[in-house]
DNA sequence: ACCGAAGACTGCTCTCGATCAGTCCAACAT
DNA sequence: ATGTTGGACTGATCGAGAGCAGTCTTCGGT
């Protein structure tokens, strides 16, 4: 009845819990102050302190921090239904950046809401805290990715992991996701230069494992994509690597 | 009275908010359960489900993730005073090991425990989250350092973010500390091999910066190290990058 | 007193990916 | 219709760091 029943957030907690009636109407209760936020405006810049968490409802955003010589590194994205800033409202001053990727329509929420609504569901409280843990566990696994992983097999890694976090709310499937980023994401993602992500995507798309191109991911043999990529989607502790 | 007042838990909450009777009452019962571990024997092996998290109270452990083709990435180390499992205990299966470096001491605190203390403290529970918040932050410096630092500045960086975390425990200062880890831990870390971690070495005690040597670390230009790594300690939140 | 193992250290070669210096194309503004 | 801008794309060159194949030293075991 209640439009919460089918938002992304809703729709991931319920991978990890049954959601009650009450638990439902907290939730509801957190996606009251609605906010819309245009694409490549910052949202938040590292250095100030961030008063406030946000569930995103619709639309992509991207978390970095800018080095002093300059250069990005873009620590993890964020799609529908995920939590932003929800680490940074504990720490005194954020020490990233946030900014939108397309426009986004998010739902502002400050940190005592949050630790009300723990307080009154303790079931809620923990499934967040999987949220975060899950999103922690994504950070380890980029960095292992960057620290371990030739740059072709990160490259597919990174769009399988986007595939499997896109299907958990619907947005993507075994065939393939849409997605507004440009190569210049995916590089400041990767650590790597522009013109070196754009010869991995060649070879990808060359082997018929997966195509990148207008604004759509397609996956053209799954399991090898998977083979190659050494993707154990373990650490989404989803029930699958796609749940469809 | 209590040993816990000197515990180097406590010495870290302890930059955070401070303590009363009561919160210390607390954390005392959870260094209930003492636990040691020797050197070299995993803790927790990924794939398991981890039951339980820990306080380490003496040594030093590392976690980390082994790739499928062998190669491991070191993700973090513990010091004295750090917690170690906390996130795995939400997520159904643990996502990496844990190795102790040394012979260890550490107390034992199971869920509820934790989930009781918090529900007795919240101010406690809040400190906790901090420390959680912060170890997560310097996963998030790491992956940045990997990403887009040179090796020399990844090197530098590392040993300044180890001396400041451990200034806070009371174990380092700008002169340097005491380390236990071997340059394959370095290697292990940084995503360098351990060949090229001895030359970055060399180099870096050659330039008259710092020494890594007989199990210690010696700054030599605390100033000049901290302008080389563009350290910027903000991320570990504490009141500057070394407390005395 | 000798052996074996770990860890620190070195020289040489080669590869992966950065950097430079562009082109091409589509969307949009004037 | 013509410039402008952003993103995709290419070839050539160069360098940081990997990989290999060792040596040297220290330390604990017998």
């Amino acid at each position: 009845m209640t439009s919460v029943e089918n938002s992304p957030l809703t729709r991931k907690l319920s991978a990890f819990v049954a959601l009650s009636e009450v638990e439902l109407a907290v939730l509801e209760r957190l996606h009251q102050r609605r906010r819309t936020f245009v694409a490549g405006r910052d949202m938040v810049h590292q250095g100030q302190s961030a008063q406030a968490a946000y569930i995103l409802s619709s639309g992509w955003v991207c978390s970095y921090k800018i080095q002093p010589d300059g250069t990005r590194q873009i620590v993890d994205f964020q799609v529908p239904g995920d939590f932003l800033g929800l680490r940074s409202i504990l720490l005194r001053t954020s020490d990233h950046s946030f900014e939108p990727i397309v426009d986004i329509e998010a739902a502002e929420v400050l940190r005592v809401d949050l630790l009300d609504a723990f307080a009154q569901t303790p079931r809620l409280a923990t499934a967040v805290l999987w949220a975060a843990s899950r999103d922690e566990a994504m950070v380890v696994e980029h960095l292992v990715g960057i620290g371990r992983r030739d740059a072709d097999a990160r490259m597919a890694h990174f769009l399988l992991e986007l595939g499997s976090r896109l299907a958990l709310v619907c947005m993507g499937s075994k065939d393939g996701f849409d997605c507004p980023l440009t190569q210049y994401h995916l590089a400041d993602t990767l650590g790597l230069s522009s013109v070196h992500v754009n010869r991995v995507l060649r070879q990808l798309r060359e082997s018929g494992l997966v195509t990148f191109r207008d604004g759509h991911v397609t996956f053209h043999d799954y399991g090898r994509l998977v083979e190659f990529a050494e993707f154990d989607p373990t650490y989404l502790d989803q029930t699958g690597p796609l749940l469809k």
